[in-house]
DNA sequence: GTGATTTCTTAACATTTGTTCAGTGTGATG
DNA sequence: CATCACACTGAACAAATGTTAAGAAATCAC
């Protein structure tokens, strides 16, 4: 999807106005395996997922990958928290296949917001679609066991869990490689 | 503090505005134990804590109370996800102190976004902040232990474990209060 | 103040999850 | 083809966490 028209289904914009939008997202090519955002830096910069798939992942202190979240097509990636507070990312992002990205920094977002000032309620409605999110997969880190996660994410997101290595779904669950292994095989009976 | 110096510290505001800010915001008070909102009715305000203390929990499949969070003064709270999508919450907030709000309805607020148009910034702004503090919540949970999480706690929330009984802190914690328990004792040591 | 109720602690035991390590398969590369 | 690296599986054991049940401590209602 072009990202004016899925801007557009949020908030309406008039054709000059799409037309401002797209030009001030630029467009961004990652191979498998290329980073959008390595940690230690501050990320300057969102982008909208044309196609293709990423992982955004941190190393926590024992040193291993904790994956946070998969971002596929029609979807805003970027590593937040940094872009909103300016200070260095812990994240890092990589694609998972061959990405088509669409890409804007945090400069043209602003002018663009001046631009067309009802960017700001899109703005604010990708922001409260994020909490959201987050509010969800809290609850779930919360109050359910690893088996009762991996089930949901069966239901939810099959998808993801057919397309993308073990061990970082195993991660973004919360739990070790070897124990999804496990609940795997106890699944299958 | 006054909601609209709450908001002016964010986005400056005129005078009038701050009046008009004020006037949007009504007041409520809360009695220990009373409740801001209770699960299955859908949500349509926010309120402003000026005073006092909350808790926002829900009730999952075991029947087992969970703790959200704990919200102090200075701060929104609402259950958002509910308010933002206009369904039913699964959600409880309740006083765990006796508690006064400025309260608005979701339609005053967007009377007051037209009226004053740099509130769509303020609510965005609010929103990324959730939006912060629910992924550093997920990164707690998700790579934690239940040691390093109260450990945790304890450094950056000291006010709140003091203050809530302890089995709303373990399920905050994601843990059972027999848990926390046998964690604290190892802790004195 | 007293009894009733709730919250907290403790301990034994059960379950879940992590750790280590060995093995198997698979795909890339020379 | 041989080999290497990597991802996945499996099993034995260890550590973390849950469950149950009982008693101690704190709080509440009268």
């Amino acid at each position: 999807m072009m990202v004016s028209e899925y801007i557009h289904q949020i908030i309406a914009l008039l054709q000059p106005e799409k037309e401002c939008v797209e030009n001030a997202f630029k467009k961004m090519e990652l191979s498998k395996g290329d980073f959008f955002i390595k940690q230690g830096k501050v990320c300057d910069q969102v982008a909208f997922v044309v196609s293709g798939k990423l992982r955004n992942f941190y190393i926590d202190d024992a040193g291993n990958e904790v994956t946070c979240f998969f971002v596929t097509a029609d979807s805003f990636v970027s590593a937040f928290t940094s872009f909103l507070t300016n200070t260095p990312t812990h994240e890092n992002i990589t694609a998972l296949e061959d990405t088509v990205l669409r890409v804007i920094s945090k400069k043209d977002i602003e002018e663009l917001s001046i631009l067309i000032p009802k960017m700001q309620i899109f703005r604010r409605i990708i922001a409260e679609n994020l909490f959201i999110i987050m509010e969800k997969r809290i609850m779930m880190l919360q109050s359910q066991s690893a088996h009762e996660r991996y089930e949901k994410m069966l239901k939810e997101n099959p998808e993801i869990l057919l397309s993308v290595p073990l061990q970082y779904t195993a991660s973004f669950l919360g739990i070790t490689p070897q124990h999804l292994s496990r609940l795997r095989k106890e699944l299958q009976k």
